[in-house]
DNA sequence: TAGGCATTGGCAATATATTGTCATTTATGC
DNA sequence: GCATAAATGACAATATATTGCCAATGCCTA
């Protein structure tokens, strides 16, 4: 039986996710979790992320021309999109999704999902 | 003054990408272009888009958890989106837009740009 | 047709992100 | 408190994508 234990930098790195409200790159995880554990190595935020993953307590966000980015897991369960700052490279969640994307398709062509990142400047940046 | 030369690599890549109707990966590119030069180096490749690209002929697409795709720049000066088939993992030109998307943002986000890749089964493999 | 030089392509080198390894640390049950 | 095994973190190693280098090739102009 697996026991996971209950150490400083799960919880850092757990909390962080939590309290975010945006989506995180591992870099951005590691920078500020790195608060509260200055010890963390990246290492270590690589391992935990995949194990909140398979624990399913995080998911990640695949965005476009950036390495992905991770969120509560229900945040993610709920649907949304995203929004890149291009000037700080923050990216923010999103509610609302513009509906009848199915009949954009080509006859034939089956929808199951489908990805909307919005680019500009965030309202700290505009 | 540079003198660009019309070698038959340089024009088996241009035609590749302008008859595929969707955009190209490099490996693509390079697996297509093949078949006119059969000595064509992953090299000259990576190589040739970058002069497409300085020449303005050929525009890049990011896309969400994949490499960019090619495409010819009077497609994408058109403004469009993407399909991405879980089967085969090749992506497709979509025409038409959800609009009102600047509704989505919270107060004081400014929208310039937005990238939408729905993706499922293409015709050929539902 | 000949010569100059842009282009090619093989291979090494680099850049970057992620993972393997392992000695050490430390959380947890008894 | 102690023993045990999970977790950590430093570092090397790997994976992958892209680029540097350069001798050989071949396009293009005079």
């Amino acid at each position: 039986m697996t026991t996971r234990r209950n150490t400083k930098q799960l919880e850092a790195i757990r909390s962080v996710i939590d309290e975010a409200g945006r989506p995180l790159s591992i870099e951005e995880i590691h920078a500020t979790a790195s608060g509260d554990v200055p010890s963390l190595g990246l290492r270590t935020v690589y391992r935990t992320i995949r194990r909140l993953q398979e624990d399913g307590v995080v998911a990640n966000v695949s965005v476009p021309g950036a390495a992905d980015r991770y969120e509560p897991a229900h945040i993610a369960s709920q649907h949304h999109h995203h929004f890149h700052c291009l000037v700080c490279d923050r990216f923010f969640d999103v509610d609302g999704c513009p509906g009848g994307l199915s009949t954009m398709l080509p006859e034939g062509f089956k929808l199951e999902s489908h990805e909307l990142t919005l680019s500009g400047r965030c309202a700290a940046c505009a």
